[in-house]
DNA sequence: CGAAGGTGGTCTCTTTTCGAGACCGACGCT
DNA sequence: AGCGTCGGTCTCGAAAAGAGACCACCTTCG
Protein backbone atom coordinates (compact mmCIF):
# COMPACT_ATOMS: atom_id res chain seq x y z
CA UNK A 1 0.00 0.00 0.00
CA UNK A 2 2.77 2.09 0.39
CA UNK A 3 3.56 2.52 -3.17
CA UNK A 4 -0.12 3.87 -4.38
CA UNK A 5 0.37 6.84 -1.53
CA UNK A 6 3.42 7.99 -3.88
CA UNK A 7 0.27 9.70 -6.13
CA UNK A 8 -0.38 12.03 -2.92
CA UNK A 9 2.73 13.93 -3.29
CA UNK A 10 3.40 17.26 -4.87
CA UNK A 11 4.92 16.26 -7.70
CA UNK A 12 3.49 15.81 -11.35
CA UNK A 13 6.14 13.38 -12.42
CA UNK A 14 5.40 11.29 -9.82
CA UNK A 15 1.69 11.48 -9.85
CA UNK A 16 1.30 9.86 -13.29
CA UNK A 17 3.70 7.48 -12.82
CA UNK A 18 1.74 5.80 -10.66
CA UNK A 19 -0.77 5.53 -12.92
CA UNK A 20 1.31 4.90 -15.86
CA UNK A 21 4.14 3.01 -14.07
CA UNK A 22 3.64 -0.22 -14.98
CA UNK A 23 4.44 -3.10 -17.63
CA UNK A 24 1.61 -2.65 -19.56
CA UNK A 25 -0.53 0.26 -19.49
CA UNK A 26 1.87 2.42 -21.60
CA UNK A 27 1.79 -0.25 -24.42
CA UNK A 28 -1.97 -0.44 -24.05
CA UNK A 29 -1.82 3.12 -24.47
CA UNK A 30 0.37 3.01 -27.91
CA UNK A 31 -2.13 0.80 -29.35
CA UNK A 32 -4.88 2.86 -28.70
CA UNK A 33 -3.23 5.52 -30.28
CA UNK A 34 -2.45 3.14 -33.42
CA UNK A 35 -6.08 2.86 -33.52
CA UNK A 36 -7.17 0.02 -31.81
CA UNK A 37 -10.49 -0.21 -29.62
CA UNK A 38 -11.09 -3.54 -29.15
CA UNK A 39 -10.33 -5.75 -26.63
CA UNK A 40 -9.36 -9.31 -28.53
CA UNK A 41 -7.44 -6.70 -30.35
CA UNK A 42 -5.56 -5.67 -27.62
CA UNK A 43 -5.36 -8.71 -26.39
CA UNK A 44 -4.06 -10.18 -29.55
CA UNK A 45 -1.50 -7.42 -30.51
CA UNK A 46 0.37 -7.42 -27.45
CA UNK A 47 -0.55 -10.77 -25.95
CA UNK A 48 -1.10 -9.71 -22.43
CA UNK A 49 -2.95 -12.46 -20.59
CA UNK A 50 -6.83 -11.19 -20.48
CA UNK A 51 -7.33 -10.49 -16.55
CA UNK A 52 -4.51 -8.26 -17.11
CA UNK A 53 -5.98 -6.36 -19.67
CA UNK A 54 -9.03 -6.66 -18.11
CA UNK A 55 -7.58 -4.88 -15.27
CA UNK A 56 -5.73 -2.39 -17.01
CA UNK A 57 -8.38 -1.37 -19.01
CA UNK A 58 -10.59 -0.31 -16.36
CA UNK A 59 -8.04 1.41 -14.39
CA UNK A 60 -7.54 3.82 -17.76
CA UNK A 61 -11.39 3.80 -18.01
CA UNK A 62 -11.13 5.01 -14.28
CA UNK A 63 -9.21 7.94 -14.56
CA UNK A 64 -10.76 9.10 -17.30
CA UNK A 65 -7.76 8.11 -19.75
CA UNK A 66 -9.91 5.63 -22.24
CA UNK A 67 -13.42 5.64 -22.07
CA UNK A 68 -15.65 2.38 -22.62
CA UNK A 69 -18.90 2.75 -24.82
CA UNK A 70 -20.67 0.28 -27.29
CA UNK A 71 -19.95 0.70 -30.57
CA UNK A 72 -22.57 2.24 -32.81
CA UNK A 73 -22.99 -0.38 -36.02
CA UNK A 74 -22.71 -3.27 -33.69
CA UNK A 75 -22.59 -4.35 -30.10
CA UNK A 76 -19.35 -5.02 -28.66
CA UNK A 77 -17.53 -2.97 -26.52
CA UNK A 78 -14.92 -0.30 -27.40
CA UNK A 79 -12.30 1.50 -25.67
CA UNK A 80 -11.30 4.78 -26.99
CA UNK A 81 -9.07 7.61 -25.99
CA UNK A 82 -10.52 10.24 -24.01
CA UNK A 83 -8.98 14.07 -24.29
CA UNK A 84 -7.06 13.37 -21.17
CA UNK A 85 -5.91 10.07 -22.84
CA UNK A 86 -5.48 11.85 -26.12
CA UNK A 87 -3.18 13.88 -24.16
CA UNK A 88 -0.30 11.63 -23.40
CA UNK A 89 0.68 11.26 -26.86
CA UNK A 90 3.72 13.37 -26.23
CA UNK A 91 4.65 10.90 -23.84
CA UNK A 92 4.72 8.08 -26.39
CA UNK A 93 6.40 10.16 -29.32
CA UNK A 94 9.23 10.85 -26.66
CA UNK A 95 9.42 7.43 -25.94
CA UNK A 96 9.73 7.28 -29.65
CA UNK A 97 11.90 9.73 -30.32
CA UNK A 98 14.80 7.90 -27.45
CA UNK A 99 13.44 4.44 -28.85
CA UNK A 100 15.12 5.92 -32.12
CA UNK A 101 18.54 7.26 -30.69
CA UNK A 102 19.58 4.39 -28.79
CA UNK A 103 17.83 1.19 -29.13
CA UNK A 104 17.35 0.95 -33.03
CA UNK A 105 20.68 0.12 -34.43
CA UNK A 106 19.11 -0.36 -37.84
CA UNK A 107 17.61 3.01 -37.76
CA UNK A 108 13.89 3.28 -36.81
CA UNK A 109 11.62 1.05 -37.22
CA UNK A 110 8.79 3.04 -38.23
CA UNK A 111 8.91 6.77 -39.19
CA UNK A 112 6.04 8.79 -37.11
CA UNK A 113 5.32 10.98 -40.68
CA UNK A 114 3.74 14.04 -41.10
CA UNK A 115 0.46 14.14 -43.32
CA UNK A 116 1.50 15.43 -46.90
CA UNK A 117 5.03 16.65 -45.62
CA UNK A 118 8.20 14.71 -45.70
CA UNK A 119 8.90 15.31 -41.93
CA UNK A 120 8.26 13.16 -39.20
CA UNK A 121 7.16 14.16 -35.82
CA UNK A 122 9.58 14.74 -33.34
CA UNK A 123 9.61 15.74 -29.50
CA UNK A 124 11.35 18.78 -27.95
CA UNK A 125 11.79 20.27 -25.17
CA UNK A 126 11.86 24.32 -25.10
CA UNK A 127 11.18 27.68 -23.10
CA UNK A 128 7.21 28.58 -23.29
CA UNK A 129 8.34 32.20 -22.98
CA UNK A 130 11.71 33.08 -25.18
CA UNK A 131 11.02 29.46 -27.21
CA UNK A 132 14.86 27.96 -26.62
CA UNK A 133 15.43 24.55 -26.88
CA UNK A 134 16.14 23.39 -24.04
CA UNK A 135 17.94 20.38 -21.48
CA UNK A 136 17.93 18.98 -18.29
CA UNK A 137 20.91 21.70 -17.16
CA UNK A 138 19.00 24.70 -17.97
CA UNK A 139 16.11 23.81 -16.02
CA UNK A 140 15.61 25.29 -12.52
CA UNK A 141 12.53 23.71 -10.25
CA UNK A 142 10.73 26.29 -8.44
CA UNK A 143 7.92 25.93 -5.85
CA UNK A 144 4.30 26.45 -7.46
CA UNK A 145 0.79 27.10 -6.47
CA UNK A 146 -0.12 23.24 -6.13
CA UNK A 147 3.04 22.61 -3.87
CA UNK A 148 1.81 25.70 -1.69
CA UNK A 149 -1.76 24.24 -1.53
CA UNK A 150 -0.25 20.85 -0.94
CA UNK A 151 1.56 22.61 2.26
CA UNK A 152 -0.93 24.04 3.51
CA UNK A 153 -3.40 21.39 3.63
CA UNK A 154 -1.14 19.79 6.15
CA UNK A 155 1.37 17.97 4.50
CA UNK A 156 3.00 14.91 6.44
CA UNK A 157 6.27 16.78 7.27
CA UNK B 1 9.86 -15.02 -20.31
CA UNK B 2 7.01 -13.89 -23.03
CA UNK B 3 7.16 -10.44 -21.81
CA UNK B 4 10.77 -9.58 -22.39
CA UNK B 5 10.16 -10.71 -25.83
CA UNK B 6 8.55 -7.70 -26.60
CA UNK B 7 11.83 -6.07 -27.07
CA UNK B 8 12.66 -8.10 -29.93
CA UNK B 9 9.51 -6.41 -31.75
CA UNK B 10 10.28 -3.59 -34.54
CA UNK B 11 9.05 -0.67 -32.29
CA UNK B 12 10.71 2.08 -30.70
CA UNK B 13 8.10 2.36 -28.19
CA UNK B 14 7.70 -1.17 -27.29
CA UNK B 15 11.41 -1.21 -26.79
CA UNK B 16 12.18 1.13 -24.27
CA UNK B 17 9.19 0.44 -22.11
CA UNK B 18 10.51 -3.21 -21.59
CA UNK B 19 13.40 -1.20 -20.04
CA UNK B 20 11.67 1.88 -18.95
CA UNK B 21 8.00 0.15 -17.79
CA UNK B 22 7.88 -0.57 -14.29
CA UNK B 23 6.84 0.85 -11.26
CA UNK B 24 10.29 2.25 -9.91
CA UNK B 25 12.65 3.03 -12.57
CA UNK B 26 11.29 6.53 -14.18
CA UNK B 27 11.09 7.39 -10.53
CA UNK B 28 14.56 6.66 -9.80
CA UNK B 29 15.51 8.89 -12.99
CA UNK B 30 13.46 11.45 -12.10
CA UNK B 31 15.54 11.49 -8.87
CA UNK B 32 18.56 11.30 -10.81
CA UNK B 33 17.70 14.58 -12.98
CA UNK B 34 16.88 16.38 -10.08
CA UNK B 35 20.87 15.57 -8.77
CA UNK B 36 20.57 12.67 -6.62
CA UNK B 37 23.75 10.08 -7.12
CA UNK B 38 23.66 8.10 -3.92
CA UNK B 39 22.33 4.61 -3.07
CA UNK B 40 20.62 5.65 0.22
CA UNK B 41 19.36 9.04 -1.28
CA UNK B 42 17.51 7.32 -4.00
CA UNK B 43 16.02 4.60 -1.06
CA UNK B 44 14.75 7.59 1.30
CA UNK B 45 13.33 10.15 -1.49
CA UNK B 46 11.18 7.25 -2.60
CA UNK B 47 10.78 4.72 -0.20
CA UNK B 48 11.69 1.86 -2.52
CA UNK B 49 12.77 -0.97 -0.61
CA UNK B 50 16.24 -1.70 -1.05
CA UNK B 51 16.34 -4.85 -2.66
CA UNK B 52 14.59 -3.22 -5.35
CA UNK B 53 16.67 -0.20 -5.38
CA UNK B 54 19.69 -2.37 -5.88
CA UNK B 55 17.91 -4.45 -9.04
CA UNK B 56 16.73 -1.26 -10.64
CA UNK B 57 20.04 0.41 -10.74
CA UNK B 58 21.76 -2.65 -11.71
CA UNK B 59 19.46 -2.83 -14.71
CA UNK B 60 20.24 0.78 -15.90
CA UNK B 61 23.83 0.74 -15.53
CA UNK B 62 23.79 -2.83 -17.92
CA UNK B 63 21.67 -0.61 -20.57
CA UNK B 64 24.01 2.35 -20.12
CA UNK B 65 21.50 4.70 -18.86
CA UNK B 66 23.71 5.62 -15.27
CA UNK B 67 26.81 5.08 -14.85
CA UNK B 68 28.54 3.69 -11.46
CA UNK B 69 31.33 5.26 -10.35
CA UNK B 70 33.31 5.65 -7.05
CA UNK B 71 33.10 9.50 -6.16
CA UNK B 72 36.19 11.58 -6.38
CA UNK B 73 36.06 12.97 -2.97
CA UNK B 74 35.48 10.02 -0.98
CA UNK B 75 35.11 6.36 -1.76
CA UNK B 76 31.34 5.79 -1.76
CA UNK B 77 29.51 4.86 -5.08
CA UNK B 78 27.29 7.62 -7.13
CA UNK B 79 24.98 6.63 -10.20
CA UNK B 80 25.31 9.04 -12.65
CA UNK B 81 23.53 9.72 -15.94
CA UNK B 82 25.30 9.05 -18.92
CA UNK B 83 24.48 10.40 -22.10
CA UNK B 84 21.98 7.80 -23.18
CA UNK B 85 20.18 8.54 -19.89
CA UNK B 86 20.39 12.24 -20.42
CA UNK B 87 18.64 11.79 -23.33
CA UNK B 88 15.54 10.68 -21.10
CA UNK B 89 14.81 13.43 -19.92
CA UNK B 90 11.94 14.70 -22.64
CA UNK B 91 10.50 11.72 -21.56
CA UNK B 92 9.80 13.01 -17.95
CA UNK B 93 9.03 16.28 -19.27
CA UNK B 94 6.31 15.49 -21.40
CA UNK B 95 5.28 13.07 -18.07
CA UNK B 96 5.07 16.71 -16.16
CA UNK B 97 3.19 18.38 -18.75
CA UNK B 98 0.75 15.79 -18.58
CA UNK B 99 0.40 15.70 -14.71
CA UNK B 100 0.53 19.33 -14.74
CA UNK B 101 -2.49 18.93 -17.05
CA UNK B 102 -4.53 16.79 -15.75
CA UNK B 103 -3.13 15.01 -11.93
CA UNK B 104 -2.85 19.20 -10.49
CA UNK B 105 -6.14 20.51 -9.73
CA UNK B 106 -4.10 23.45 -7.45
CA UNK B 107 -1.85 24.03 -10.20
CA UNK B 108 1.29 22.76 -10.81
CA UNK B 109 3.41 22.07 -7.67
CA UNK B 110 6.86 22.80 -9.24
CA UNK B 111 7.94 24.92 -12.27
CA UNK B 112 10.26 24.09 -14.30
CA UNK B 113 11.75 27.27 -14.84
CA UNK B 114 13.86 28.17 -17.81
CA UNK B 115 17.44 29.25 -16.18
CA UNK B 116 17.24 33.52 -16.07
CA UNK B 117 13.88 33.58 -17.64
CA UNK B 118 10.38 33.92 -16.94
CA UNK B 119 9.16 31.16 -18.85
CA UNK B 120 9.19 27.11 -18.05
CA UNK B 121 9.83 24.33 -20.00
CA UNK B 122 7.31 22.35 -22.28
CA UNK B 123 7.53 20.02 -24.66
CA UNK B 124 5.76 19.97 -27.85
CA UNK B 125 5.30 17.58 -30.82
CA UNK B 126 6.40 19.01 -34.05
CA UNK B 127 7.17 18.75 -37.81
CA UNK B 128 11.08 17.89 -38.15
CA UNK B 129 10.60 19.31 -41.66
CA UNK B 130 8.40 22.15 -41.66
CA UNK B 131 7.94 22.25 -37.73
CA UNK B 132 4.25 23.40 -37.52
CA UNK B 133 2.99 21.86 -34.17
CA UNK B 134 1.11 18.14 -34.38
CA UNK B 135 -0.79 15.82 -32.14
CA UNK B 136 -1.83 12.24 -33.17
CA UNK B 137 -4.15 12.69 -36.05
CA UNK B 138 -1.54 14.35 -38.14
CA UNK B 139 0.90 11.65 -37.90
CA UNK B 140 0.94 8.83 -40.56
CA UNK B 141 3.28 6.11 -39.43
CA UNK B 142 5.68 4.49 -42.55
CA UNK B 143 8.05 1.80 -42.35
CA UNK B 144 11.46 2.87 -41.75
CA UNK B 145 14.95 1.22 -42.24
CA UNK B 146 14.49 -0.65 -38.82
CA UNK B 147 11.52 -2.43 -39.83
CA UNK B 148 13.11 -3.69 -43.06
CA UNK B 149 16.36 -5.30 -41.73
CA UNK B 150 14.11 -6.62 -38.89
CA UNK B 151 11.95 -8.62 -42.01
CA UNK B 152 15.14 -9.24 -43.72
CA UNK B 153 16.80 -10.87 -40.65
CA UNK B 154 14.21 -13.69 -40.62
CA UNK B 155 11.36 -12.09 -38.23
CA UNK B 156 8.87 -14.75 -37.23
CA UNK B 157 5.73 -14.26 -39.17
C1' DC C 1 -33.59 -25.97 -35.30
C1' DG C 2 -28.56 -26.52 -33.82
C1' DA C 3 -23.58 -26.11 -34.39
C1' DA C 4 -19.68 -22.81 -35.05
C1' DG C 5 -17.39 -18.91 -34.20
C1' DG C 6 -16.74 -14.36 -32.43
C1' DT C 7 -17.54 -11.03 -28.62
C1' DG C 8 -16.07 -9.11 -23.84
C1' DG C 9 -15.34 -10.95 -19.53
C1' DT C 10 -14.34 -14.23 -15.36
C1' DC C 11 -12.03 -17.87 -12.56
C1' DT C 12 -8.33 -20.85 -10.99
C1' DC C 13 -3.87 -22.19 -10.30
C1' DT C 14 1.17 -21.62 -10.62
C1' DT C 15 5.06 -18.73 -11.03
C1' DT C 16 7.26 -14.43 -10.56
C1' DT C 17 7.93 -10.18 -8.49
C1' DC C 18 7.62 -7.09 -4.73
C1' DG C 19 8.01 -5.29 0.04
C1' DA C 20 9.75 -5.01 4.80
C1' DG C 21 13.22 -5.38 7.49
C1' DA C 22 17.03 -7.74 9.45
C1' DC C 23 21.71 -8.40 8.50
C1' DC C 24 26.61 -7.82 6.58
C1' DG C 25 31.51 -6.14 5.91
C1' DA C 26 34.14 -1.99 5.01
C1' DC C 27 35.30 2.41 6.36
C1' DG C 28 35.64 6.78 9.38
C1' DC C 29 35.50 8.96 13.59
C1' DT C 30 36.25 9.57 18.58
C1' DA D 1 36.61 -0.35 21.52
C1' DG D 2 32.18 1.75 20.26
C1' DC D 3 29.26 4.03 17.15
C1' DG D 4 27.52 5.77 12.71
C1' DT D 5 27.29 5.54 7.68
C1' DC D 6 28.10 3.60 3.40
C1' DG D 7 26.49 0.26 -0.43
C1' DG D 8 24.88 -4.13 -0.63
C1' DT D 9 22.66 -8.90 0.56
C1' DC D 10 19.28 -12.33 2.48
C1' DT D 11 14.91 -14.16 3.96
C1' DC D 12 10.18 -14.64 3.93
C1' DG D 13 5.36 -13.52 3.55
C1' DA D 14 2.33 -10.81 0.45
C1' DA D 15 1.00 -9.12 -3.91
C1' DA D 16 0.95 -9.25 -8.78
C1' DA D 17 1.49 -11.44 -13.13
C1' DG D 18 0.88 -15.33 -16.47
C1' DA D 19 -1.55 -19.36 -18.75
C1' DG D 20 -5.36 -21.04 -20.01
C1' DA D 21 -9.87 -22.96 -19.24
C1' DC D 22 -14.39 -21.39 -18.90
C1' DC D 23 -18.78 -18.47 -19.40
C1' DA D 24 -22.92 -16.05 -21.35
C1' DC D 25 -24.27 -13.68 -25.18
C1' DC D 26 -24.90 -12.83 -29.94
C1' DT D 27 -24.44 -13.86 -35.28
C1' DT D 28 -24.13 -16.52 -38.92
C1' DC D 29 -24.80 -20.35 -41.58
C1' DG D 30 -26.39 -24.85 -42.65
Amino acid sequence: MRYEQLADLPCSITRPLVVLGDRWTLLILKEAFAGVRRFNAFQGNLGIPRSRLQDRLGRLVEHGILVRQQAADGDHAEYRLSRKGHDLYPILMAIKDWGDAHMAPDGPPVHYRHRDCPGEARVSLACDCCGERMTAHDVVPEAGPGLLAHVDAGAPG
